[in-house]
Order: structure tokens, then sequence, then C-alpha cells
DNA sequence: ATACCTGTTTCCCG
DNA sequence: CCGGGAAACAGGTA
């Protein structure tokens, strides 16, 4: 599920263990997400610490524990976080289960696309701060949105905005948010927009990135009315704009829905 | 039963 | 070596 505004809100579902020790700690022991951590390792880093804060960069969590030990969490496509009253019974999916005093922080991933990661030391993890450049951030320039566009000239635009090195969290019903209301086909090609239309498109990124945020990942919410999140997911939908049906195709290698009446190839 | 899925990662091709 | 696209990953849901 989660992109951008979904992970920022995903994060703050373990606000209640801040501050609070950690008792005790349960995996999914099977689990994929593990495959690039030592599960004992894992276990020993968190046990007997205190969670002290949390963070996140695009669709990416951090999570910092006492004694220098920090939790990178990525929750794939099905993955989610909860926080459970105690006692919890683990239930099947759960796949890291942080048990404190009063609640137990879960995550769990039942297709575990998901990837946990670790980190030992006293500095923040260097796959942390080398992860690219926020879409919020206010150096998030429209020449990131152009050098992608000429060096992938031949991809679909929908297949960059995708692209998680230039739009770090940037997931595929945002694309398709920013496509359609910047009136550009998902399949158009990089090297084909016209340059009022890249100024339009960069613009439409920002407006998505920061209507999402302040819906979805302030309140878990849905995004505002009137956008195209609310009807594209079912054949049938209406463009909110025109009341056309609108369009459903795979495109850069995702399902993409967008209105023929005001997306062109252009 | 079949197809589909709000995400990466790997493999193969030109 | 680079860019682009398809397949793979695993399991729930329509």
């Amino acid at each position: 599920m989660p992109e951008l505004a979904e992970v920022a809100f995903a994060c703050t579902l373990w606000n209640g263990g801040l501050k609070k020790n950690v008792l005790a700690v349960e995996l999914r022991k099977s689990s994929r997400v593990f495959r690039e951590i030592n599960q004992d390792q894992l276990v020993e880093s968190l046990l007997k610490t205190k969670l002290i804060s949390s963070a996140t960069k695009g669709k990416q969590m951090l999570f910092r524990f006492s004694g220098g030990n920090w939790l990178g969490l990525h929750l794939g496509m099905t993955g989610s976080l909860a926080t459970e009253k105690s006692p919890y019974l683990a239930q099947k999916y759960d796949t890291l289960i942080i048990r404190q005093a009063k609640q137990a922080l879960v995550f769990r991933d039942p297709r575990q696309f998901g990837k946990i990661r670790l980190h030992r030391g006293k500095d923040v993890p260097s796959w942390w701060s080398e992860f690219p450049i926020g879409m919020l951030d206010e150096n998030f320039k429209i020449k990131i949105l152009k050098d992608a566009l000429i060096r992938h000239k031949k991809r679909p635009v929908k297949a960059l905005l995708l692209d998680q090195r230039y739009f770090h969290g940037m997931g595929n019903w945002m694309a398709d948010e920013v496509l359609w209301r910047a009136k550009i086909h998902p399949g158009l090609r990089c090297g084909e927009i016209s340059a009022p239309r890249i100024e339009v498109l960069f613009k439409q990124i920002l407006f998505v990135a920061k209507g999402a945020m302040e819906s979805v990942g302030m309140h878990g919410g849905d995004p505002p009315r009137g956008w195209l999140f609310h009807v594209r997911w079912k054949d049938g939908g209406k463009c909110p704009q025109t009341g056309k049906n609108l369009r459903r195709e795979k495109i850069g290698g995702r399902t993409s829905c967008w209105c023929p009446h005001i997306q062109y190839f252009n």
C-alpha cells in the first residue's frame, strides 16, 4: 500500500512506544524481510533499549533506540505498522513485535516485500543519509526533473516518476495524480515533453506531495475530495474534471489511470 | 481458477 | 557500461 504520505502516517502509529523500554522482541523468522540482516543481532540490538525517536524519508522509516541502535523499515507493498495493547498474541503475518510494558509495536507484512535494516553506532546510518533528497525539501529543484527527463528520454514519464532516485517517496497513485493534474499522458516519452509542460509537471509534483502529506500523512485519512485518487482503482471510474470515463492500462510496468480527454501526448 | 496488486530488485537484451 | 523492460519475490483478494 504505502507511498510517501502513508508511510509518514504509518510511522506515527508507533508513537505510543516513544520513551518506553523494550522488554522483548519477537520475529517471524522465515520472513524475507530479514534477508539483509542477522536476526540474532536484531533481537540483541533492540532488547533492553528504549525507543528514542522516529523519522521517515520517502517510503523509508528509521527508528532510533538507545545505546546507538537503529532500525530501518521499508513497508514494501503490503507492510503495515500497528500498536497493540498488552497482552498481545502474535498474529500470522506479524513479522517483528517489539514488546513494551503497556503495548506491543508490530510490523506485519504478509507478502514480505518489505525490508528491515539494522545499524549500530553513534551516528545516523550512512544508508539513511544517502537516500535521495525529498520532494518537499527546499533544495528539490526543477533541475532534478529536467536532468532526469534528459537522461531517460525514451522512458514513459510514468515510469520515471516512480523512480525513487529522483522522486523519493512517489508511488503509483501519486504518479497518476500528478500526471492527471499536469494533463500529461502517462505513456508520453520523457524526451517529448515541452518546456512549459515540464514547468507544470514540476509544480504538480510538489502540489501532490504536499497535499498528500497534509491529508493522508497528518491524519491517516484520504486525499482531498476531487482528487483522482478516489476514482482510479476500479474500472468505470469517471474523471473528476470532465466526467468522462477514465482509462486504465499498464504503462511503465504499472497499472496507470488517466483521462484521455485532458491528458495528451504532447 | 484466474487475474490483479499504493514496491523494489534482478536479469536479460540492445 | 548504460538504458529500458519483463520477471520475480509471496500471499491475499476479487
